[in-house]
DNA sequence: TGCATACATGAACAAATGATCATACATTTG
DNA sequence: CAAATGTATGATCATTTGTTCATGTATGCA
């Protein structure tokens, strides 16, 4: 394939992005419920609410999730669904 | 599905190992190479040989390449292949 | 044995990251 | 409008990460 300098460091950069116990388990959840709130996800993950937000908001910033007001909710969905994909390839590691 | 806390744990150390341009590099050369030695590394990456030693020995101790002396080289290859297609499957994402 | 080549290692430092806390902003409801 | 609920933000701090430099170790060869 032959990558360019470019192209590796903006894989790197979704890789990061998404290299993170909390932040796998957001993307887990939301591959299997298409949307969910702030609270839905820091209640269904033990994390307090400002914690969830900083992940939520830094997820969005880099183009993995999307989000959109509903009233005093906010919900966040997946924007790059091929972040499921990858982690799943790695989870079927058997060793690991 | 449903990934377990430790596998998730164990996923995102795996992507963290991963995320980083000069390593991502490494992996790109040895899909196509079998092996390399750290000399051979450090003059296609245009890096000091201390830096490519560094990175190489945290990505073998973290089971992603696997090491070989022969002489005076070492000789790096990758043993968890798996992260060639993660890499593959991020930067084949057109938005990229 | 001594020197050159190839790697490894560890200290040191800057920068990035992750978590927590306090507080600000937005929306709904009384 | 005031209070309550849901979310965002910014400061702070500890930890981790990436890099460089100096130096140590291993191997081959004169």
């Amino acid at each position: 394939m032959n990558l360019s300098i470019e192209k590796m460091e903006k894989v790197a950069f979704i890789l990061k992005t998404t290299a993170h116990p909390t932040r796998i388990a957001i993307v887990q959840l939301l591959a299997a419920q298409e949307s969910l709130s702030v609270n839905d996800i820091s209640e269904r993950l033990n994390i307090e609410q400002s914690l969830a937000s900083h992940h939520l908001s830094g997820m969005k910033l880099k183009g993995i999730l999307s989000s959109s007001r509903d009233g005093k909710n906010v919900f966040y969905a997946l924007k790059m669904r091929e972040v499921v994909d990858v982690i799943q390839c790695i989870a079927a590691c058997t060793f690991l």
